[in-house]
DNA sequence: TTACCTGCAAAGAGTTTGCAGGTAG
DNA sequence: CTACCTGCAAACTCTTTGCAGGTAA
C-alpha cells in the first residue's frame, strides 16, 4: 500500500524534500510487490518514457545515492561496468545471469548456513555476500 | 621457480608477443610467494617505480586484461569504483576491508561448504563467489 | 523569502582506442 | 621485412559537481 505520504515520508527521511521527480522515482522504485532490480540507466529509462516532462541524470543519481546511504537501497557489486541497486534491503544473496545480466534473489534459505571459519584480528565482519554466477546449459 | 621462459609462455599462450615491458608486469603479477591483490593502478605504481623507463597505462590495461581473458588473472569485483585483480585463480573467497581497501583471501576451507538449493531452468552454476565485508571492530 | 532543487553541461575517474614511430620474429 | 607493440593522447562510459533559474516550506 505504497502512496504519496510513504514516499514524502522515505524522502523526507533521506533530508531530501519531496518534488515532483523524487515522488515519481519513488512510484518507480517502491510501488510494486517484487524486488527491483536496477541500474541507474534503467531507472533513467522507465522515467523518461513514463513522464512527460525530462528528469535530469543527476537527480536520479542523487536521489538514488540518498536512499542507499539511508539504507532504503542496497548496492550490488557484479562487475565494474556499472552499479546495480535492490529494493530489496533484507539481507540476502543473488544470481547472476551472465547472458542477460540479470540478477535475481537468493534468499537466505536457498544458500545454506555459511560459516566463515577465519577472523582477523581487530576486525569484525559486517557483511557476507554471495554471488552465482549463472549461465545457459548446452 | 619463475623465470623468463616461464614468463615468455605466459605471454605467448595469451597470445602476446614477449616485449620488455610485458616482461616487467610478469616479474611484478608471478614472480612471488604469496597472493597479489592489485588494482591497474597499484600495479601501475610499482612498475613505474621499479623501472627506468616508462610504461604505458595502455599497455598495462591491455596485458592485464589478456591474462585476465586466459584465466591467468582472476578479476573480483567489490565495489564499482576499480576492478580488482587476484594472482591466485584457484577457487577462492575474500574478506574486503572496507577501512584499508585490502583484499584477503579466504581459502574455500575457512567458508562452510555452500550449498545452492535454488535452481533455474535451462542455467547452470559457473561459480559460487563470498565477499566477506570486515571493518575496525570499536 | 530562503534554502534547497532542477536541468544542463562540464568535470572527473577508470578504461579503451587510434595513431605514428619502434621492435620481435 | 612485416606484423605486432609502444607511448601518448584523445575518446568513451559512468558518475559527480557547479551554476543559474525554479520550487518547497
Amino acid at each position: 500500500m505504497s502512496n504519496n505520504d510513504t514516499f514524502i515520508q522515505k524522502l523526507r527521511s533521506s533530508d531530501l524534500r519531496p518534488t515532483r521527480q523524487r515522488i515519481q522515482i519513488c512510484r518507480v522504485l517502491f510501488d510494486r510487490d517484487t524486488t527491483f532490480h536496477f541500474t541507474i540507466n534503467d531507472l533513467a529509462k522507465i522515467l523518461m518514457s513514463r513522464l512527460s516532462k525530462k528528469i535530469s541524470l543527476a537527480t536520479i543519481y542523487n536521489t538514488v545515492r540518498a536512499f542507499k546511504n539511508k539504507g532504503y537501497l542496497k548496492e550490488i557489486s557484479i562487475n565494474n561496468d556499472k552499479s546495480y541497486f535492490d529494493t530489496n534491503i533484507s539481507n540476502h544473496h543473488h544470481f547472476f545471469d551472465e547472458g542477460t545480466n540479470e540478477l535475481i534473489d537468493l534468499e537466505n534459505k536457498d544458500v545454506g548456513n555459511i560459516k566463515i571459519k577465519k577472523s582477523i584480528n581487530g576486525k569484525k565482519i559486517k557483511s557476507v555476500e554471495v554471488l552465482v554466477k549463472i549461465t545457459d546449459t548446452n
